[in-house]
DNA sequence: TTCGTCATGTAATGGGTTACATGATTAC
DNA sequence: GTAATCATGTAACCCATTACATGACGAA
């Protein structure tokens, strides 16, 4: 139907921030930048036509939105504060469905893991072991060629070469604490599916 | 004189690596994906075209290499080994005699740090430290934003801010180590002159 | 001889920023 | 009243990728 393609990060982005709770553009762009923070961060130029490309597909719609002001001024055009169509939230779940490389590669993975809270358990795992494998691919093909280029490499180069493979490798870490926990919550809640309390983390997603 | 902007990183990764020696095409790729391993990967579609911009400025030139084979074979089209002009290697210096915001934004620093060898102390340690502040900014403006939304925040969403703003200071502390070296490099050298051989580290450029 | 890798390139496309243009609302 | 920020949008541009096209060379 309609126009160009879209992003694929920006539309999960947009459509599950619009699902937690309608927003304007204005406020969007902010709550998307913090809820990224380190990781990325949008612009109205990215986001407006993004918005209006969501709006003519029907996954959203705006509402113009009047605050009822108590000095009853008609106000020329209020915001415009976009929420989610029945559509649109079926897309969403669509795409949080999707455990492929688009959720796991360096792009999508910070939004898909953002919006873990809405994703079934078994893709929330198969995206955390896709990122891992693929960080672990990474670092084996780096770590290859470190050994092969050991030859004359300055030490600022050594260095850099070194902080990004412990990063890399710190990642991998932090993925298998949260792979651990997924696979002790989903043993908990095959052991004990009445007890409605369990211990440790409230991990799971409501529906 | 010709042609549209040049891609920047690009630039200053080619023209640093075919000053460290001569190469083709091809093989200037894998080094510079090893060589920026973790952080950015280059591809030909990108590579040949800025190869053929700085060709057109005269900031490389190109020469059919024939690897004087044993047979004798005329080889129809060998390598095309391209190696720095006068003028790449001015023009070189002058990129990385330039510590401003190009050099530690995110897009930059790798590569820039990569060179660290050829350049000299003190824009090394300017770009260190503004990296740094940079990184520092980004701390402090997620962090109120982090206070300030601590209402309803799934786990999910908390983790992911939690291990981005882990990952921040872990930078932070390790331009920290960088930058102490670096002056306590910059004392040695003011004090003791006239030595040749100092202990510690051979962070030092060459000429 | 076929397959993988080396090697060089181009055209179409994508995804995003910057800068610009406009105007309302709020704080001083 | 004026400056800052809220709020919405567009057009031009940039950087890079993808997919494609071509072909040499070595090993199985």
């Amino acid at each position: 139907m309609g126009g160009g393609k879209r992003s694929g990060v920006l539309e999960l982005a947009v459509l599950g921030l619009l699902h937690e709770s309608p927003m304007h553009g204005y406020e969007l762009r902010k709550q998307l930048n913090t809820l990224l923070g380190m990781f990325r961060a949008f612009s109205y130029g990215t986001l407006y036509p993004c918005l209006k490309q969501l709006l003519a597909q029907g996954l959203i719609t705006e509402e113009d939105q009047e605050e009822a002001p108590p000095g009853t001024l008609q106000s020329k055009r209020a915001k415009i504060v976009y929420k989610l169509t029945a559509e649109g939230k079926e897309h969403l779940q669509r795409l949080l469905s999707e455990a492929g490389p688009a959720a796991w590669e360096d792009e999508g993975f910070g939004v898909h893991f953002a919006f873990f809270g809405q994703t079934r358990a078994d893709v929330r795992l198969r995206i955390l072991e896709g990122r891992r494998s693929r960080l672990e691919e990474r670092l084996e093909h780096v770590r290859t060629a470190f050994t092969r280029t050991r030859e004359r490499v300055d030490s600022y180069t050594l260095e850099l070469q070194n902080h990004g493979l412990e990063s890399v490798e710190r990642e991998v870490r932090w993925l298998n604490e949260l792979i651990g926990r997924e696979h002790a919550q989903a043993a908990d809640q095959r052991s004990e599916p009445q007890q409605d309390a369990v211990k440790g983390n409230d991990l799971d997603a409501p529906s």
